[in-house]
DNA sequence: CTCCAATCGTTGAACAGATCTACGATGAAG
DNA sequence: CTTCATCGTAGATCTGTTCAACGATTGGAG
């Protein structure tokens, strides 16, 4: 069994979690910089309490994918989740064994496994759902709700804005 | 010399930039996932960019936190930076072998070096500003003026807390 | 049909970067 | 003066990512 790190959808190291402290002004003043430190801190408070809770924050990133139905290969998947093929061997593992996940040879193509939700697996994804809520509500605490819903706006549409460059490509 | 990571502050590994493919709803829909993946992408692109023009992002920032004027000993600023003292050293190495920072022991605590900005320095920093300032424009190119400035007083106002919060303790 | 190249999932080795430990030098407290 | 903590540094270690290779399978060219 192999271990993966990911974030929602990344991977990196994440060390535990540091005390902030004061910034200088010129990195405060840095959009780009908050952005960079807060996905961080973001991702690590996020991985911290999923494993708080025995889930692993990368089983709720596939979870969530398999979730949209369309039928998945092992490939698409980590594609999507910008995984090395590699690292989802082991997460796959993982949900099989804890039966959240299915994996069976696709008829058409016998190379490729179609992967999908079980029932439990299902469940599985609500109950994580409500810990990424969680985690959500308590790290935009001092945002209200129209805040909130401007900042989702603006970060989507940078990331939307991104995923086109790259396609026109 | 030793390499050490680091984003404007916090640290992992950066591999390729990677093509970001179409993302479930459910993650899209998701403000914390947002957030890690676009922070991720922004240092991932700063890192790229700084290196680019044959700089590196660490050196930013470690010049940011010198250019505060206040008299820092390295055990400050990699506390400052979120970073491992042992990683500032070979940063620190880095920028001293290019003249853009002394070290100086401390004489009132000669354990102590204090890290100082040398007139290089401070011109590099200046060039290494307007790096930021493209990256950062084009990162955020969908977003008009108003809604940048929600958006870095949005990440500011969640810094903050975080910061707040931690300090209770 | 037969080869050959490409793709799939999988494994394990190689690599990179973060973390931890230990050290010599120095300082502070008793 | 002794003991203990802190500073910067160096090196070993650990963890997670990246890369290369494998058997199985497919699709295409001849």
């Amino acid at each position: 069994m192999k271990r993966a790190t990911l974030i929602p959808v990344d991977m990196s190291t994440i060390p535990e979690l540091k005390q902030p402290t004061a910034l200088p002004a010129e990195l405060r003043a840095c959009t780009g910089f908050l952005l960079a430190r807060l996905g961080y801190a973001m991702k690590a408070i996020t991985i911290q309490e999923f494993e708080r809770e025995g889930f692993s924050m990368y089983q709720f990133s596939v979870l969530a994918v398999l979730a949209e139905g369309v039928v998945e290969t092992q490939a698409k998947i980590a594609d999507t989740l910008t995984l090395d093929r590699g690292q989802l061997v082991g997460i796959l593992d993982d949900l099989e064994e804890a039966g959240l996940v299915e994996r069976r040879r696709d008829p058409s193509d016998r190379r490729r496994h179609t992967v999908s939700l079980t029932p439990a697996g299902k469940k599985r994804l609500v109950k994580m759902r409500s810990i990424v809520e969680r985690i959500e509500d308590s790290f935009l605490e001092p945002l209200d709700e129209k805040a909130r819903a401007a900042l989702h706006d603006a970060l989507l549409r940078v990331a939307e804005n991104r995923d086109q460059r790259f396609q026109q490509r």
